[in-house]
DNA sequence: TAGTGGTCTAGACCACGGA
DNA sequence: CCGTGGTCTAGACCACTAC
């Protein structure tokens, strides 16, 4: 699973092997990871690089850290997948386009309850938020959106664009570990 | 500078510390910074937690690093804090206007040569891009944005949202630590 | 050759959460 | 109380860059 004399860093080998075991399933949205220790022992390497491997997939929203609690699978990313895999991808193949070019757009917004819930933090602090366009052979054919927060957004949303519908929901996730000095 | 009594991290304390040096002006874009073990002699501190404070300036593109040669701040944020100073802001202001809503819209592209010079990477390898939307009272009211790379892009941004301009250019950086293992 | 960032170790202490 | 993640140390070796 882990190979020290390999010239791929070791962090990253447990990186993609968790982001993996996420997309095989046997990893599931909400599912605590084993602890930082137990990767560290299991495998025979320093607590640190299991954390450098657990911060990237944080960064990258696979992953949810709970102080005192765990690392949990994130509950959006999984999902996301499933669908770039299941409807969109293998419907644009079926209409002969290109499905592999694609685009993530990103903003930073107060978290609202059920954000602030899944992921464990104060309401309004900041947080990513993940739509995407979907792209047949460079042309916009989809956006991924969710639940409208103000005006601004939908006007910013529904653009003429939008040929393809899709199921939709953002992702989220926390913008700074928190440091004890917000308030 | 660095408080090692305080409950604030070290690492935030140096990453504060550097962020603030680079909006005064005392770091200017394309300036190499002092390297980890300067700063780790400097401080007193280990050179891990150098590296922590500087990998979340990377993250948030800040800083570019660059193996063998040095880390320097990157050519694009400092820009950016400027014209939001000088333009838009205020001028939203002289409006009677509120501009601190503000949101980011982020995407995945691959470098054109251009990107790949600029961040010492090769042609082609994924890069993030920020472009924002300009917000007074809650409604668009500009788009950041800069050349366009096919028509996709061009569809997507021509909205009739964009009813206020503003010198265009788009923030880009790197997108992984690069293992070796891409070609 | 000397300096840089990239990776890694084997510990340590802390604050937090739950039983 | 114990286990968790969060922070930090004081080293080490590597690959890369520049001279």
């Amino acid at each position: 699973m882990i190979d020290k004399s390999s010239p791929v860093p070791i962090y990253y080998q447990l990186e993609e092997h968790i982001k993996s075991q996420i997309e095989k399933g046997e990893l599931k949205p909400g599912d605590c990871l084993p602890s930082e220790r137990e990767y560290s022992e299991k495998y025979g390497i320093s607590r640190m690089t299991v954390r450098q491997a657990i911060n990237n997939l944080v960064s990258d929203g696979y992953l949810i850290r709970q102080k005192g609690k765990g690392t949990f699978v994130s509950e959006r990313k999984f999902e996301q997948k499933l669908s770039e895999l299941t409807s969109f991808t293998e419907d644009m193949k079926a209409r002969g386009l290109k499905p592999d070019s694609k685009l993530l757009q990103f903003e930073i917004i107060p978290s609202d309850d059920a954000i602030a819930t899944q992921l464990s933090i104060k309401r309004h602090d900041p947080v990513y938020q993940i739509r995407r366009i979907r792209l047949a052979d460079g042309v916009p054919m989809a956006q991924t959106s969710g639940p409208l927060r103000d005006e601004s957004h939908v006007a910013f949303r529904k653009t003429e664009l939008s040929t393809y519908s899709e199921a939709a929901t953002p992702i989220c996730w926390r913008r700074k570990p928190f440091t004890g000095q917000e308030d």
